[in-house]
DNA sequence: AGGTTAGTGACAGCCACTGACAATTGACAA
DNA sequence: TTGTCAATTGTCAGTGGCTGTCACTAACCT
């Protein structure tokens, strides 16, 4: 059982969070400031600075919470899948346990449309790409491992990622701009994208 | 002929430009006020903005003269190429042709230093990022275009364009990392991780 | 030469963020 | 319980990036 303490914190924590978030969906990023989302919870400006670094770390908690599931995921995947496959399976599955990992904050939806918001905010995008460089050294590591290679002797790990990353940002563009707001939609343009690449590799675009 | 306030507006600009980065490649970028890179060029900080968006656009605008050089380059390749073949000889190009697009701001030794503080500080590896979306958006529409394709029907250029920028990424990374500074180190990685992308995507690792 | 326009400096102000210190509140033991 | 310690918070003051405004000067144009 958890000290009160922890529970008061994890409560601020979570209204701020929660305020955030429906400040920034609602009135949009820039033109929330800290001091209303602090109001709104009614705790100082201080107090938000020392629950989240910055006014976009508040912004990006929600996403930061799926990728870190995210990775893991990866890590648990069957060793003999090659890593392409596990990322795919990885990111698939993801999306369909979403549920599981936001609720307890906020209502799916609510965490669909944070994520417009983040694609839609230039300051908020950048943040979240820088972001996902230290991710995706992250599932380096994990494949190099589960090939018991050497990061730093071969190139594959790195560029297995990297090409991945770039599709599943390539994917969250297009989704973020596509009329159809749904959970499906998005599962749809994943493995459409993923199909996409070895064609897209190829030399020759005429035969499809 | 240039007007005089032409000119004018030409050596305020390179000024601010050449301290700015004289600065964060000497203190750091975090480390370096506006108000120094100001004061360096004798002008006021309200003059700065007038020629920059922002701290972080003159830490960048090197960097932006060689890409608009690169986007203008993949536009020129022959038509008759793959697009993977086109995007990988204008960025080899771009390297061979480095000097020329800096030189008249500052040398070049100056500009790679400028590269490596621009990976190591986050809030502008997140700029440098973001700029990256808006720039493989313009490849896409190139490759769509030199391919007879419709951008909206056919996933592939995005695809394209976002393998290509995924392994430019692993490249630049690595590179900002190497001891070795050189130019050739930088086209040497750049080969290399162009012609691992082939073999890392194949499922089996153990044949190579 | 004289009116027009572009570029600049000075000033005031907003907002994100930080350090320091004091006040409050929960944790835990006597 | 109660007293002590430690964690959490509020207050305050300050820094730095960035913007709007306005008056002034220098370049342009006829």
């Amino acid at each position: 059982m958890e000290t009160l303490r922890e529970r008061k914190k994890q409560r601020t924590r979570d209204a701020l969070l929660r305020a955030a978030v429906e400040l920034f969906t609602s009135r949009g990023y820039e033109r929330t400031t800290v001091d209303e989302i602090a109001a709104a919870v009614d705790v100082s400006q201080r107090t938000f600075f020392r629950y989240f670094a910055g006014k976009d770390e508040a912004a990006l908690a929600l996403v930061e919470m799926t990728v870190e599931r995210f990775v893991e995921a990866v890590r648990a995947r069957p060793p003999h899948e090659p890593p392409m496959e596990a990322l795919r399976q990885a990111v698939l599955d993801g999306w369909d346990s979403i549920n599981e990992v936001v609720e307890s904050v906020v209502p799916v939806e609510r965490y669909l449309r944070m994520y417009r918001v983040i694609e839609s905010t230039p300051v908020l995008l950048a943040a979240h790409l820088r972001r996902s460089v230290e991710v995706e050294e992250d599932l380096a590591r994990v494949v190099a491992e589960r090939e018991g290679l050497d990061l730093d002797a071969d190139p594959r790990p790195r560029l297995a990622v990297a090409v991945f990353s770039g599709v599943m940002r390539a994917t969250e563009r297009q989704w973020s701009t596509d009329p159809d707001f749904g959970l499906d939609r998005i599962r749809a343009l994943t493995s459409l994208y993923l199909d996409g690449v070895g064609p897209a590799l190829l030399g020759d675009w005429r035969g499809a």
